[in-house]
DNA sequence: CAGTGGTCTAGACCACTAC
DNA sequence: TAGTGGTCTAGACCACTGT
């Protein structure tokens, strides 16, 4: 059942256990999963071994535990909304649909306030802005303006903005994205964006401000975009 | 230091004592705090204590671990969003303004499919509708519509939507709450809503769609609300 | 009452980092 | 090599639930 000189930690492979168990039905949702004490003589483990299994699982919200009762499985979501950070690539695929992508502006620019701020810069810091049209399925989705600090990606150019920007900076770079926070509004489209997007005013867009960082806390990251109100609907999971 | 004899569990108490520490500024940004090993000593409890405090404050995002090197103090973030699943009432208040609320419709109905369905609903089930303008410093912020199952709650009244609904769930009904799914969409204001907000058309609302579910994954609430997009931003974190 | 999850101990070996 | 976080053990006592 577990292969115990495995590389893969053993939580996790009582995790995949679990879960497998769980999609096949043998444990029907609101049914008791075996306590932590049976668990942890079937898979000859210790309590804090299988604990942390559990606690995982609990957090992805598969299961909960209620004091003095048991473990049980939870129904699952009726909708399966994309959690965590995400690119748009990433996003739109998820919903089906081909991502494409076309620049329209790259520059290096002081910012200005607002950006210097978000990106907590000093006084004369540059920053790389890059504009593109988002496509899916070959239609107008939206509109990105990307803000990245020079002084912490000395050598982009173009071309850096080709394939996933995360996953450079995550493998080339070697430094781990953590979290964003976004900030979200409602908005009549201006003129201008209303050709880029190919829409006609008045029409309704949705904004989005997002702002990234790394696990040490830093911002590397300000986008922002416009989304068609018509084709984009924004879906997340929030945890009380 | 630590009061071993107290109910506050010993990993709740280290993870206030570093809370406070880090906020005095005695662990600057960026700065290793003390091993694991060496708040073991300190505190004179077991590791896997002070990792489970340590591990809480890492998923609050206040430190962050390193392998090989150590554990570190994140850099505050930016804004501090409202996290977690909250009432327009709590949602307001954390943003310093006051909530109020006028009633202005209550029946009992059979939903249409999509709330049926939403809610897990069988057929001929019926559904608590609540109709409110939502005002925040006395000016109208939104519309909300709430659907709740007259099965899970029998007893529902007008005044049952006077206080907090969520308080009454957890605390009467001693049920628990745990997490909604949230959908957003940007769009254009309808001419009985624009009467109810005070707006003139053309004008951009934020309409959201919320759906909360209990600990053991049954929805028991789908709410509709419709924001005036010049009063109201939606700040959310993510984490990747 | 027996069984459950919540908390806690006092060790252990590992892979990784920095010197 | 010494120190770090990551994983794991084999126990323990507690408060809480259901019978």
């Amino acid at each position: 059942m577990l292969d115990k000189q495995s590389p893969i930690p053993i939580y996790i492979q009582i995790e995949e256990q679990l879960k497998q168990q769980i999609q096949q039905g043998d444990f029907p949702i609101g049914a008791a999963i075996p306590s932590e004490r049976e668990l942890t003589e079937r898979f000859d483990v210790s309590r804090m071994t299988v604990r942390q299994s559990i606690t995982n699982l609990v957090n992805d919200g598969l299961l909960y535990r209620e004091k003095g009762r048991g473990t049980f499985v939870a129904s699952p979501k009726v909708e399966q909304p994309l959690n965590g950070l995400t690119s748009f690539t990433e996003d739109m695929q998820s919903r089906g649909m081909v991502p494409s992508s076309k620049l329209i502006g790259f520059e290096i620019l002081e910012p200005d306030s607002d950006i210097a701020e978000e990106l907590q810069l000093a006084d004369g810091d540059k920053v790389y802005f890059v504009e593109r049209i988002r496509f899916a399925d070959d239609k107008p989705m939206a509109i990105e303006r990307t803000y990245l600090p020079v002084g912490r990606f000395p050598n982009l150019n173009r071309d850096s903005f080709q394939g996933s920007l995360y996953a450079m900076i995550e493998n080339e770079q070697q430094l781990k994205i953590s979290r964003a926070t976004q900030r979200m509004e409602a908005g009549l489209v201006k003129k201008e964006d209303a050709d880029l997007l190919q829409i006609k005013p008045p029409a309704a867009i949705l904004m989005i401000e997002r702002i990234s960082y790394l696990a040490d806390g830093q911002p590397f990251e300000v986008v922002r975009s416009t989304y068609r109100a018509d084709r984009y609907k924004f879906t997340t999971d929030i945890k009380r």
